[in-house]
RNA sequence: GGGCGAUUGGCUCAGUGGUAGAGCGCCUCGUUCACACCGAGGAGGUCACUGGUUCGAACCCAGUAUCGCCCACCA
């Protein structure tokens, strides 16, 4: 028998020394381990936020509010753990973690799912009913508006809150098994009271320093939801259409004038012809008059620049309004409001005044109430009938601009709405005079640093691109009140002027159902009384001050100035326009500050044909189902995997990685625990080991920098390898040395490199794998890792003393070549070699050298012979002894 | 039309001036001795293309192509 095989026996001597400490399982596993330290982590508040530190001492996250009426999928799974390993490691480097948690219920989607639900429907204008039993109960698909009932809107509310706890107990349970580090006792709901009184004091802040104000004007408009719509809240989507040229009549006996247009049944809408002032074909039509086809309404032929004479005739029609265009025009030539589109997407009953002539009033006839699709095909008829369609309509691909919500595109209608200032509107006439308010948010965007980097683009694009104020103000009737009343005069005429403003302290008010100071109910909607705004206030106008809501302004100003402004927030891409942008808006007018100063991106799941994660097969896979397959751990590591700001493949291929990571972290960890690594504080003296030290050191390094970078990727692969490394190099090499075999102080030095070593993993993987890390802490240290400060390099340093970092590469190297040359021989790894040659370059012969013992042991080599070579490390001549048959 | 990002082995991705990397998959072998939810070893790429800068380019510059996204585009 060879020395090394002896050794190995010595290793499994009765004596030998092999502290275990009794919580280290027999045979560890990740089977509930979510369950398990989530509830420990609960009970033991180990996420509280301790609102006593101060401000600098606090790392806050202003968390983006899922809404509760959809589900979570994959994608959330995916970038709220981004937040959560920033959290982690922000509160291991000792800051101590604001990381509420709000739930969006507020809008549209919540308001359709209580509707349904319910059967009911909301309706400000009726009072509160305390006894009020909605119809229904439970999941419907829809419920015809006819079906449901009104209620009023405190009511409705009520239901919303009632519908959605419960929804808000199954995400806050997933969030808790994904491993969240929330602290679950700040949690807010962007409708709830505290959410409401929030907005309306922001927005009357806003008002009394004229960054809100009313206004009359033409504006996108969703018939569907009747309702205003927001620049943000747009999409431009191709819609099919047709070009029909038709005929003008020059009013001078001329020849016809030829339109090309898509929207006909905007004829008699129709105020003007517009063409280039540079355009020769046109030109002697400026200043003269033609008449309409089928209306015959005599229109000026006008000169514009915004005339383009490339596009389909090269002179236009213009209505009011088929499109953002003809608001230009309308607004810069002067010209009249001649609106014939309701806001139900019908042309208007009456026949509007301008159509004097009979024939046209006739032809009103045929098109008052219809649609606009319906109307276009009967105006094609009617010009078809007076021969003033020149040829058949030519089907055209067109772009429209539709509610991000709604399937019918736009229309452009006049009405009066709200408005905050948001620098879209030119500089010249934007509010105070002379603030360049779009220079300043620029200047906040510069400020703020986006991770990645190149995401400030889109915020520039954005903000350069505005091209008016931020419109908040809805006409629906779920949703925040626009917390104000307007004065009636003698003819019961609301003055828009000089609305009735609550007190603050009375936030929030309906002003549906509550009454401005100095008034009393029974004077709503009488001359001389007061009516109350019936807008509600966009989402975004809550959610645009979720770090006030969640940092308690004007409630809690202690625990608001230990926050704010926030140290993070994470987002989709997708919503830097709206969410981000708004929040910039807000607490830039507000406070004069960012709300905070860093946003994290995250990119999109890609299915793996490339395209964005669909809904439905959102659905199929549901995080829940990717938790209990693959386990936190894993579904946090493939979700870490994936740089901010990036596209990720969803790939459970990556998580079975992961679950092999945690595994194998909960196995090495039992083993080096069982080498002695529990109970060591002695000098680490041993060559490699204080190689080893070394290399974690710089690894402690390139994380740390990694993490203060936001590039979570890079510290979980730098810190990936090297564990790796760790088990099956460095863990093999000292093993026999470790149980003893190279005399007592070898082995203490092993015992103390190997509890450094994975003391110090554990807490770089902490942020990434929180329940086998935790797992495993438990074992042998007290407390929580995740409480446990990340570690630092120095000390690591310190206790490699002059160990070279190259030599486990080195030695490795060799240990590989040993393991090759038994592979290609087809014997197991345990084969004896009685004689092996490494031939290296003299630096590395100096560092195997070194670790000879080691490398014998871990290859069972015994004659180990070390020669120069001018070039790479080899492995050659390696004897194995005779297998022996079993 | 303007902009941003991507293009590296079959797949998913690292790699920002100095001899092409990892994991998965694949192939071979091993394994009652921490780990079969395992280990060891191996094969596999002219780094999308064209030109330029440089002693040297996956990396820097210019351009092209393809893909994705954002913005603009309703006559």
């Amino acid at each position: 028998m060879s020395t090394p095989h002896s050794l190995w026996e010595t290793a499994a001597m009765p004596d030998a020394p092999a502290p275990r400490s009794p919580a280290v399982p027999d045979k560890p596993s990740l089977d509930g381990v979510e369950d398990r330290w989530a509830g420990v982590w609960a009970e033991q508040g180990t996420y509280a936020f301790d609102r006593t530190r101060s401000r600098a001492e606090v790392y806050s996250i202003d968390t983006p509010p899922p809404t509760v009426s959809g589900s979570l999928h994959v994608g959330h799974v995916f970038s709220y753990t981004h937040t959560d390993v920033v959290a982690r490691y922000q509160r291991m480097r000792g800051r101590e973690v604001f990381y509420p948690m709000g739930w969006d219920d507020n809008g549209l989607p919540t308001e359709r799912r209580v509707q349904n639900y319910y059967g009911v429907r909301c309706d400000p204008s009726l009072p509160y009913d305390a006894g009020l039993v909605p119809p229904h109960s439970g999941e419907a698909k829809s419920v015809r508006a006819a079906d449901q009932q009104p209620v009023s809107r405190r009511n409705f509310v009520g239901l919303c809150a009632r519908l959605t706890v419960e929804d808000e107990k199954q995400f806050e349970a997933l969030w808790r098994r994904l491993g969240l580090s929330v602290d679950w006792s700040h949690t807010y709901q962007t409708i709830d009271e505290g959410s409401r009184a929030v907005s309306q004091k922001a927005f009357l802040r806003n008002l009394s320093r004229d960054e809100a104000y009313t206004a009359e004007a033409p504006g996108l408009w969703d018939v569907t939801f009747q309702t205003a719509v927001a620049q943000a809240e747009l999409e431009a989507r191709d819609y099919p259409g047709h070009f029909h040229r038709i005929a003008f009549h020059r009013s001078d006996g001329g020849g016809p004038v030829h339109v090309e247009t898509t929207r006909p049944e905007l004829v008699a809408a129709c105020v003007a012809l517009v063409a280039h002032p540079d355009d020769e074909r046109y030109r002697p039509l400026f200043g003269t008059t033609v008449t309409s086809p089928v209306f015959g309404v005599e229109l000026p032929v006008l000169a514009h620049p915004a005339a383009e004479p490339d596009k389909g005739a090269g002179i236009a029609m213009c209505c009011t309004f088929g499109d953002l265009t003809d608001v230009q025009w309308w607004r810069e030539l002067n010209l009249p409001l001649r609106s014939v589109v309701g806001r139900d997407g019908r042309l208007v009953r009456e026949t509007p005044s301008w159509l004097t002539a009979p024939a046209a009033a006739q032809a009103w006839a045929e098109l008052a109430g219809k649609t606009t699709f319906s109307a276009r095909a009967a105006v094609v008829d009617a010009l078809r009938a007076t021969g003033e369609l020149d040829g058949e309509p030519v089907a055209t691909q067109r772009k429209a601009n539709f509610f991000e919500k709604g399937d019918k595109p736009l229309e452009i209608v006049t009405s009066r709405q709200w408005y905050i200032r948001n620098g879209g509107r030119d500089v010249s006439t934007d509010g105070p005079a002379g603030r360049d308010l779009r220079g300043e948010l620029l200047a906040r965007g510069a400020e703020l640093a986006f991770h990645p980097g190149f995401m400030h683009v889109r915020y520039e694009n954005w903000v350069n691109g505005l091209n008016g104020d931020w419109l908040v103000s809805r006409q629906r009737f779920f949703g925040v009140p626009i917390p104000v009343w307007y004065a009636l005069d003698d003819a019961g005429e609301p003055d828009h002027d000089a609305p009735l403003v609550p007190a603050e302290a009375d936030l929030p008010v309906d002003p549906s159902t509550d009454v401005p100071a100095g008034y009393v109910e029974d004077q709503r909607g009488r001359p001389r009384g007061f009516a109350g705004e019936t807008d509600v206030m966009d989402t975004w106008a809550t959610s645009s001050l979720t770090p006030q809501i969640a940092g308690g302004w004007e409630r809690d100003d202690d625990l608001f100035s230990r926050v704010f402004p926030m140290d993070l927030r994470p987002q989709g891409q997708d919503i830097i326009r709206t969410w981000l942008f708004s929040t910039v808006v807000r607490s830039h007018l507000e406070h004069g500050s960012l709300p905070w100063s860093n946003a994290a991106l995250s990119g999109w799941i890609l299915d793996p044909d490339r395209k964005k994660m669909s809904k439905s097969k959102g659905n199929v896979v549901t995080p829940l189902r990717l938790l209990t397959d693959h386990g936190s751990d894993a579904v946090r590591y493939w979700a870490a995997s994936a740089r901010l700001g990036t596209d990720a493949a969803f790939d459970e291929t990556q998580m079975k990685i992961g679950r092999r990571l945690a595994i194998k972290v909960l196995n090495a960890s039992k083993f080096a625990l069982s080498l002695g690594a529990a109970d060591a504080d002695a000098d680490v003296t041993e060559p490699l080991d204080r190689a080893m030290l070394a290399g974690l050191a710089g690894v402690v390094d390139r994380a740390t920098a990694a993490m203060d970078s936001y590039e979570h990727t890079t510290a979980l692969a730098t810190t990936e390898t090297f564990f790796w490394t760790f088990c099956d190099d460095y863990v093999e090499l000292v093993k026999d040395r470790a149980y003893g075999g190279h005399g007592e102080q070898a082995a203490a030095s092993a015992h103390a490199a190997l509890s450094r070593a994975l003391d110090t993993l554990l807490r770089l993987l902490a942020p990434f794998l929180p329940f086998a890390t935790e797992e495993v802490w438990s074992w042998w240290r007290e407390g929580s890792v995740h409480r446990a400060a990340w570690p630092q390099a120095a000390p690591l340093r310190a206790a490699a003393g002059d160990g070279d970092a190259r030599m486990l590469g080195v030695v490795g190297q060799a240990l590989a070549g040993v393991r090759r040359a038994k592979s290609q021989a087809k014997v197991s790894m345990r084969t004896d070699v009685p004689r092996a040659v490494v031939a290296a370059p003299a630096a590395d012969l100096d560092l195997l050298r070194a670790a000879a013992a080691d490398l014998r042991g871990a290859g069972r080599v015994d004659d180990l012979q070390l020669v120069a070579a001018s070039h790479e490390l080899t492995v050659r001549d390696v004897e194995l002894a005779e297998v022996t048959p079993r």
